[in-house]
DNA sequence: GGTTAGGTTTGG
């Protein structure tokens, strides 16, 4: 017989009731009921339904002791009702069912007993402050609470005294469902269990606890920061990326880490044997100032011991400290009074302040770390030790709607003519005025001299005052034409969310951070070489910014699911380039036509081949991906 | 169907 729940009823009939032969030793019942002949019947039903329901099952004929013993529930089809209870409503001895916000937690550490221990404190709107303690052999089973303000939902914890107060303890078959705890988050509870049951009435409850923890200030302030903004003397929580990991010794385990942000402070330099360390011994040099090394003791040394490199982690109450550390063995540097401003990073033994390290799952990545630090922990290429790398000024293209209004924005702060530049042959010319009433429009045309004495007229065209769509239909009839407004007496580039340069159908665009726009007397002007993209750029002190081409895939076998990005080789697998893309229809359209055929619309999705080197990322770093979705173009620069 | 824990740092 299979028994769901502690609370299911169970009637027996055509039992015969005799003496426990073992009562003295179990101090159990004195009497056993027993199962004999043919009559026997087993009724299981599932409160809690006041009145109480005729039974939803009802076992076959028991035949033989035994098989009355397996006889299979057959209908449990039905989902087990479950009823919740206030934590101001808990009763010493009673097994419960609660929701509540998380205060305080610790992720799981080892007990002294032979499992792993979670600790939570959790409160609702009755403000009780309940503790609240998981025991498990599996880290798995732990509830997965990342942050204070997460929501749970617990089933069968039993409710026992200690200590002048109520804390709540798994039992058998408990189970933790974890929730993002913001107002409008994610409904999709984290959970270790295979299946659960979430209705209407749970995520009703769930969405009245994050409306009353919203206006409660139960939140401490925020301690999970990046790593740039790391302040020697204090303790944070980290969400990073591990790269490699090495034992120090049997205390000291290093995690060498990144969150794709850079330490405003010199970061601690620790050396390690090659051999010891597990993930790459190496990194460009790029790469290397953006790495914290974080050395974690004691309790930690065993947890550590499971994250692979790859792993997404979160580090609770990491203390970063200033100044020269020592490191058991071996201590980085030559000159340790050197080192003064450097930044060593501790997760100290113990487990106080909720201090501890775990691999987050993927979901949390993506809604953690936002598209643009997720892809910078992604898109940093592995070899990339010859010198290039990606930093972190990468921004979408934007839309036609974007740029038109910022054209439209220039065109109206700056009207009438600014002071032509000596360089320049200006001029205006009339163009129709955008609505009937409006009044007459003129855009401005500079010419450089140079290139007229040159005899190349149409080579380079400086616009002001116009459109978006009047700079596009010019851009066919000059090889380069840069956008300018007048801004202080002086002709300047456009914000440079908009393209600063139209080459045909392609545009370009610059680094808003990194670029030192100004428009001078282009020194391009001699030689034999056509002016492009790059000579105008570094003319006009732009830092030019690279199309790159980002897919996100989701593969499904009959495993599991698998999200991919396809970033380095998107070019290639699509046949196309980036900055073909976002110039012309046609080039979007040819990445549209593959990804319908990879995963008709509506349809079953098509089949894709991992090659050897990509299963083994895609093992290595446990991702999920999902279903082709639209492809999305991002500029980025590289330094 | 036992036991474990039962927050609160300054330390390598």
């Amino acid at each position: 017989m299979k028994m769901k729940m502690t609370m299911d009823v169970v009637v027996a009939s055509g039992f015969t009731v005799g003496r426990s032969p073992t009562v003295h030793k179990d101090k159990l019942h004195p009497f056993n009921l027993l199962l004999s002949g043919d009559n026997a019947r087993v009724y299981v039903s599932r409160p809690p339904l006041p009145p109480p329901p005729p039974p939803l099952v009802i076992s076959p004929p028991a035949n033989r002791k035994r098989s009355a013993a397996r006889a299979e529930v057959s209908m449990a089809t039905k989902a087990p009702k479950y009823t919740y209870v206030g934590l101001d409503g808990l009763k010493t001895g009673l097994v419960v069912n609660a929701y509540g916000v998380v205060v305080f937690f610790k992720q799981p550490f080892k007990s002294r007993g032979t499992d792993l221990c979670s600790t939570l404190k959790i409160t609702d709107q009755s403000n009780q402050r309940i503790s609240c303690s998981v025991f498990g052999e599996k880290l798995e089973n732990h509830p997965k609470v990342f942050r204070v303000g997460d929501i749970v939902r617990l089933h069968r914890f039993k409710v026992m005294f200690y200590k002048n107060s109520l804390t709540l303890v798994n039992t058998f078959g408990f189970s933790v469902l974890a929730f993002d705890g913001a107002e409008g988050g994610s409904m999709e509870p984290r959970t270790s269990s295979l299946s659960f049951h979430l209705d209407r009435e749970d995520r009703r409850a769930v969405e009245e606890l994050r409306t009353w923890a919203a206006g409660q200030a139960l939140l401490p302030p925020a301690t999970t920061i990046p790593l740039s903004a790391a302040q020697p003397r204090t303790y944070f929580d980290l969400t990073c990326q591990l790269l490699a990991k090495a034992p120090i010794d049997s205390t000291c385990t290093l995690l060498r880490v990144w969150d794709g942000t850079r330490c405003a402070h010199t970061l601690l330099k620790v050396t390690v044997e090659p051999d010891a360390t597990e993930g790459p011994t190496r990194f460009s040099e790029g790469r290397e100032r953006l790495i914290a090394n974080v050395l974690v003791y004691d309790n930690h040394v065993e947890l550590a011991a499971r994250l692979k490199p790859g792993d997404f982690l979160r580090i609770y109450n990491l203390r970063a400290i200033p100044g020269s550390s020592k490191v058991p063995g071996h201590t980085g540097g030559q000159q340790q009074d050197q080192e003064v401003d450097h930044l060593a990073f501790h997760l100290h033994g113990g487990t106080a302040y909720g201090r501890g390290v775990r691999a987050l799952p993927d979901e949390d990545n993506f809604s953690e770390l936002n598209d643009s630090r997720l892809l910078e922990v992604w898109s940093t290429p592995p070899e990339s030790a010859g010198g290039a790398y990606a930093v972190q000024h990468r921004r979408d293209v934007p839309n036609d709607e974007l740029v038109a209004r910022l054209f439209s924005e220039a065109a109206a702060a700056a009207p009438g003519p600014g002071a032509p530049p000596a360089w320049a042959l200006s001029g205006r010319v009339p163009v129709p005025a955008e609505r009937p009433a409006s009044p007459p429009r003129a855009v401005g045309v500079h010419l450089s001299t140079r290139l007229l004495g040159e005899d190349r007229p149409t080579e380079l065209l400086f616009l002001s005052g116009s459109t978006l769509e009047e700079t596009r239909r010019l851009a066919s009839g000059y090889r380069n034409v840069v956008p300018v407004r007048s801004s202080g007496g002086h002709m300047t580039l456009l914000d440079l969310s908009a393209p600063f340069l139209f080459r045909g159908r392609k545009r370009y665009f610059g680094c808003k951070r990194c670029s030192e726009a100004a428009v001078r007397d282009p020194p391009y002007a001699e030689g034999e070489e056509p002016l492009d993209e790059k000579a105008l750029a570094a003319a006009l002190g732009v830092q030019l910014l690279q199309f790159v081409l980002l897919m996100k895939l989701e593969l499904q076998d009959a495993t599991d699911t698998l999200d991919v990005f396809l970033w380095r080789d998107a070019e290639s697998f699509f046949g196309v380039s980036a900055e073909d893309v976002a110039a012309n229809q046609e080039a979007e359209n040819s990445i549209r036509q593959k990804m319908d055929s990879l995963c008709p619309a509506g349809g079953s999705a098509g089949t894709v081949h991992l090659t050897d080197r990509a299963a083994s990322v895609c093992s290595q770093r446990e991702e999920k991906i999902h279903t082709p979705s639209t492809g999305r173009s991002f500029c980025c620069i590289y330094i």
